[in-house]
DNA sequence: ATCGTTCATCGCAAATATACGATAAAGATG
DNA sequence: CATCTTTATCGTATATTTGCGATGAACGAT
């Protein structure tokens, strides 16, 4: 964002809007399906799984855990991603709540 | 796990971030809060509700529409904004799979 | 026909996002 | 110890997003 004014916006408009950023590439969208499936997962399997290059892995994942969505844990010199339900469930519910207030 | 790299991302993932990334600011956050109390919306009515010049927020309306999210019918040399509903449906229901699928 | 209004688009600048190779840091292993 | 593995971060290149003034196109009114 250049010279925007977000003072200016609510921090509801805000907190939405950072949620949808954090979801607004099919690479992180992807990372969630694959914790979702195998509920705890090394960095090193999930950059397996993707087509980008491990920094840019890396990069995706501190995206998700700057929102809180996923949590990394240390374990030796690998490191264990898992979901962070709590904070997901809250996403879902903030979303939701747009949805019922603008249309649905 | 030598397959690595050659898959790309499903059409499910781009099309949830791609409407995550209409709603990925708080302008257009705000731009469907305006257009759900109001129903109907002239251009120009928009912009002076926003904190945004009328340039940018006709940009913010553009990606909006770009995903479907909003519609504009053009009333003479003005432009009445609306939701367009069905599709807000359709993205509600997309990021609700995905949260379902993921955890919640 | 001329003028004012409305709104999209252009052109530009600055900020962010995305991607990747290289490297650093931290732990495991021989 | 030296070395390998794993992952975050750095440096850099490119692309996209955001913002706004200026301009143009379409329309209604005079």
């Amino acid at each position: 964002m250049a010279k925007s004014k977000l003072e200016e916006f609510t921090q509801e408009e805000m907190n939405l809007a950072d949620i949808a950023k954090a979801l607004s590439h099919p690479a992180r969208i992807k990372i969630l399906k694959i914790l979702s499936a195998k509920n705890v997962c090394v960095c090193g399997d999930i950059v397996e799984l993707m087509p980008l290059a491990q920094a840019t892995v890396s990069q995706h994942l501190k995206e998700l855990k700057r929102v809180g969505l996923i949590e990394g844990e240390i374990d030796g010199p690998k490191v264990c991603y898992c979901l962070n339900t709590k904070v997901m469930e809250k996403a879902k519910e903030e979303i939701n709540k747009l949805f019922k207030k603008v249309c649905c």
